[in-house]
DNA sequence: CCAAAAGTGTTTCACGTACACCCATGC
DNA sequence: GCATGGGTGTACGTGAAACACTTTTGG
């Protein structure tokens, strides 16, 4: 079953860089290729894109495929077309960026280390394609969104704490951040709904939780507000 | 000398919003389309991506081919690639947009008015495709960079005066802007280089011509400094 | 009682904003 | 001399940044 077209035509696939926390840093989702080119070299996850699909939901199934995971930010990223960067010939791949939150998502990953696994992003193996130039632009990309858009509680579960989340803040923006300061603009956004519960399972004083207020931002947004951090 | 593919592929496109500066307002360049789907609608120039050339340079192609300009600002927007957004089949765009000067490019457009032509960006006709949405995207982009890159200057000729500059920003911002606290601004920057020529050719007190400082900001710019304005 | 992180206000300084008049030129 | 845009400075208020101690809990 081929199919004839009367011009040549460049494959298309979308490439997924996909952030988590970790311990200490924020991590990337990579798959160690099965096959050529650059068996067993380390890539982003993707695949092509297929007929009956939008760009965007061939970024959802391969999440799926490949981790498992389900509720997820996603957003586009940028569209690679260099001429040589497949050495199978030419291949456009529409590059997205997702956040992710461990806790929820038992990720497929973690059960064959060999297949996938997370990398913390400022130690990145070698990696297949241009994927090390796709990783870098999507780095960018969220250091410039965190500052005007709240995408970081994408990377926590529902409730969480402030701590956790100016840790977010930290680990994208590649600094520490006056606590403080911090608190008072996170809170002066109005997004973040304090909760009458605490973390328990720490040995120290139990952390109030909070909530992002997603009705609240959307009807912002709509507004045209601006989020700047 | 047909191409046979083992699964199907869809094609690909580039489509390009084409920005310029009208007497009073913002222009964006449209193509009437002279063959089906939409024949006599008016689009956004573009065309396929032949196989051996980069998107960026399929992109700079269109644009030379549809209107004889050389010297452009151009930058990726957004890749549209929903199933049903062209009736002849799978066609995913890669959507770029572009800053000219029209005093330095004779367009070819304004030569046959039947085929191309500029539009104010607030009275736009019905379009071909999703080109509607393209512009959208292309205007909210733009309104959002000039915050932070002074790309404005791109759409005046090299030597401008303050007043063109700040139009482009009223006109890019849909609001007026107040005229001291915005010269010290963009002064502030340190990026244009005030010349010791004047404008002549007007009715009133000549003012003076600024040129754009490349160099130094390449080297802001690799400093990672802001540019907000 | 000690360790570890949570939580909380005030002062200072820089920057954004509001605002009005004189200047130079062409007609 | 009049119409048209060019060009300039100050006062005020808001918001960003710097900064340290007390509280709570578990071990």
């Amino acid at each position: 079953m081929p199919f004839t077209y009367e011009y040549e035509r460049p494959a298309v696939t979308v490439d997924c860089v996909v952030f988590a926390l970790g311990q200490d840093d924020l991590k990337v989702l990579l798959i160690r290729r099965k096959i050529p080119p650059y068996e067993g070299k380390w890539a982003l996850p993707g695949g092509f894109v297929q007929m009956e699909e939008s760009l965007q939901e061939a970024a959802l199934r391969e999440l799926g495929e490949e981790t498992g995971m389900a509720r997820i930010y996603l957003e586009q990223l940028y569209t690679f077309g260099d001429v040589g960067r497949d050495p199978r010939g030419r291949v456009i791949t529409v590059a997205y960026y997702a956040l992710v939150n461990l806790s929820a998502h038992r990720v497929k990953a973690a059960t064959d280390a060999r297949v996938a696994a997370w990398f913390p992003v400022d130690d990145i193996p070698s990696l297949a394609f241009d994927h090390r130039k796709i990783l870098k632009t999507a780095l960018n990309r969220l250091k410039g969104k965190i500052g005007y858009e709240p995408i970081g509680i994408e990377l926590l579960p529902v409730k969480f704490t402030l701590s956790q989340l100016q840790r977010v803040y930290e680990l994208i923006l590649g600094q520490k951040l006056d606590k403080r300061n911090w608190r008072k603009k996170i809170l002066s956004t109005g997004l973040l709904l304090p909760l009458d519960e605490f973390r328990q399972d720490v040995s120290h004083r139990a952390p109030r939780l909070y909530q992002f207020d997603k009705k609240k931002y959307l009807l912002m947004k709509k507004q045209g507000f601006n989020f700047e951090i």
